[in-house]
DNA sequence: AGTAATTGATTACAGTTGTAGTATACTATC
DNA sequence: GATAGTATACTACAACTGTAATCAATTACT
């Protein structure tokens, strides 16, 4: 199995939008998309490109002049790495008390949980 | 509201020990209790200490030449401010589909998906 | 062609983390 | 009292992070 690159918390806000474009997209398209909602300066985003393209999150092929950025590692997959990684940390790796923990949040709304009802239902036997 | 000092995986480790412990231990009883399972040096052992004493997650008090040391943190804090940055930084703090992600993990047994059933049943109305 | 703007590359720098070694101070033993 | 063992404190150092500034190469405009 691929091993998932560690992905920091700024990082991750890159690969997002990396993720929910469906196109490779350029630096500046993600610099776009990201100094608006987290006022990181442009050179900031860059360094962040970087890094990942260091780390295999990312590739790159030129187009023209410029850099065209796709993920390599799906969200699927860092999710499932960083889930574990929690799970592993804060609750000895056992799923069962984390889950309890987090089913007791008050957040939940009815919906949410008639939801969360039927997927185990249907996880029944 | 207090503020949770962030805590590394490394000094979690550290932390479980106290908290698992009921009453205040020395630093020996630390390294004694990390050692195995864990093959870290007990300076090593001695610096994380240090780090969360630096933090505000550990105090302690001088008893003779031996310093004891008790959390000032509990574990619920943690795991709840630890859950929180996981959930945001992963899935956008959306709870939601971060439950429906765990919840189709194939490693949860029947007995398991029954007492979540119970949980989220008790949660109706 | 010279200058400005753009893009990616390199460098910066402090704080955190993992992983210890060394120094210092105190105690207990010979 | 000198010496050896302990406990804590200080120092070390590289990798990773957050947050950029500067440099260099290429393109575009005047």
């Amino acid at each position: 199995m691929k091993n998932i690159p560690n992905i920091s918390d700024a990082e991750w806000e890159v690969m997002k939008i990396c993720w929910l474009k469906s196109v490779p997209c350029t630096a500046n398209e993600i610099v776009k998309a990201l100094e608006e909602p987290t006022d990181w300066k442009p050179n900031t985003i860059k360094t962040l490109i970087g890094r990942l393209v260091k780390k295999g999150a990312l590739g790159f092929k030129e187009e023209g002049r410029v850099y065209i950025y796709y993920p390599l590692v799906t969200e699927q997959e860092c999710i499932q790495a960083e889930s574990k990684s929690f799970l592993t940390r804060v609750f000895g790796g056992a799923l069962k008390p984390m889950l309890v923990n987090f089913l007791k949040d008050e957040k939940l709304s009815q919906d949410d949980i008639e939801e969360l009802k039927r997927l185990l239902e249907d996880r029944k036997e």
